[in-house]
DNA sequence: CTCGTATCTTGACGCCGTCAAGATACGAGG
DNA sequence: CCTCGTATCTTGACGGCGTCAAGATACGAG
């Protein structure tokens, strides 16, 4: 949220040593941690590298997280925060509900790191408020754009819908970022997104997709 | 493939010794990454405890699976070849390319463990040769089920479509896997993949799903 | 029966997460 | 300006992990 010191520490240059105390320890070690999984993946990732990363001792992260867990579940938290964020954004600048999933594969895509993490839930613990949170302002953007484009009275088709649609974009997504799709069709996501998703709205409901020239209706 | 051996020595048991040569430990100790995987995930896996569990020494995995890397490696294969026997079976059974997919979400199910290593391709190999070749002929029987439902003249629509039943049902396996959706949702997955396929389907293609009566057109 | 070899064990190494105890520095209250 | 409580970070230790090297054991071809 407030302004990053790491301007001035970013990185661990052990000729320099560091203060005593940080400054904002705890926003580095999630982004070195975003980096270092980045580079490969959230499995790999080590509290011990994380820290020697930012340049403090082995133990430092446990006063801020607790323990492993708790580093990912700050991770989990913050990019359910981003995710919603991306796909707010989307809606209100196409109104159109394909765009809301093509921004969920581009962020899948773009933060990659905070994807994987969200989508392992055996890494983090769920029932953490903060994640909590931010899960149901997602559930709330999603939704309030599903009911919106079937119009009123079809709330009964809504989460039928909204299952359908997650797991179409959700599944496009594991398999671009999981290599599973040939390097060619997954290049262009957003086109993919469209096309894929153009194709099942078709059949989700009978007429086209949102556009934005019929928002007013 | 053969028997198992495990009917004599599948338990660990301090009392009674077990001889030097254990006799099909290879598939012994897949059994057992097997069910720590179902208990615990994929990422808690040690190959001390699975050594353990099948009563050999903690360097034992080694000699056949080389390293951690290469037992995975090796349960990705097999998840591969049961896959393929899952989705072929289906397809021979009601005609349906529907019930293939009811089947891939079955197969995330019942045998998650290997759902789960199969589809997170940090965890092995995915350029072993038994790998890729499991692999392959999944993908002959998919893409074999799709170009009969098309129909003759259609190869171009072939792949799009492939893309996006494929990620259709695979989002919904991985979001049912995860705990994304209501467990009430979730409980009737057969249902569920066919609710949301049958209005997929409506969209990828003029016309409803092929069924058994039309086979041999 | 012998011996090469596949199979498995033993022991060691460094890295990991975690805990407990100590060192350091910030900042509120005098 | 000084003091001191407390938040922050360090140090050291522990057991568990994956992996490697060297040794023990047993199968089976000849």
């Amino acid at each position: 949220m407030s302004r990053s010191v790491d301007t001035i520490w970013d990185v661990a240059d052990p000729a320099f040593p560091h203060p005593y105390h940080h400054g904002d320890l705890r926003r580095a070690l999630i982004e070195a941690a975003e980096q270092t999984i980045r580079e490969s993946g959230p499995t790999s990732l080590s509290l011990r590298d994380v820290a020697r990363r930012v340049g403090v001792s082995h133990a430092a992260p446990a006063h801020h997280f607790g323990d492993k867990t708790g580093l990912l579940t700050a991770m989990a938290a913050e990019g359910y925060r981003r995710m919603d964020a991306r796909l707010r954004e989307a809606y209100a600048r196409s109104g159109s509900f394909l765009e809301v999933g093509v921004a969920y594969v581009r962020f899948a895509i773009d933060e990659r790191p905070y994807f994987e993490v969200m989508f392992r839930p055996d890494l983090y613990r769920r029932d953490d408020p903060e994640v909590a949170a931010a899960l149901s302002k997602v559930d709330d953007t999603v939704f309030g754009a599903i009911r919106t484009m079937l119009g009123p009275g079809a709330e009964d088709r809504v989460q039928p819908a909204g299952v359908a649609a997650w797991s179409l974009v959700h599944g496009l997504a594991t398999l671009i970022l999981n290599g599973n799709l040939p390097a060619a069709v997954a290049a262009d996501s957003d086109a993919l997104t469209r096309s894929v998703g153009a194709a099942f709205f078709r059949g989700a409901r009978s007429g086209s997709d949102v556009a934005p020239a019929d928002r007013a209706k």
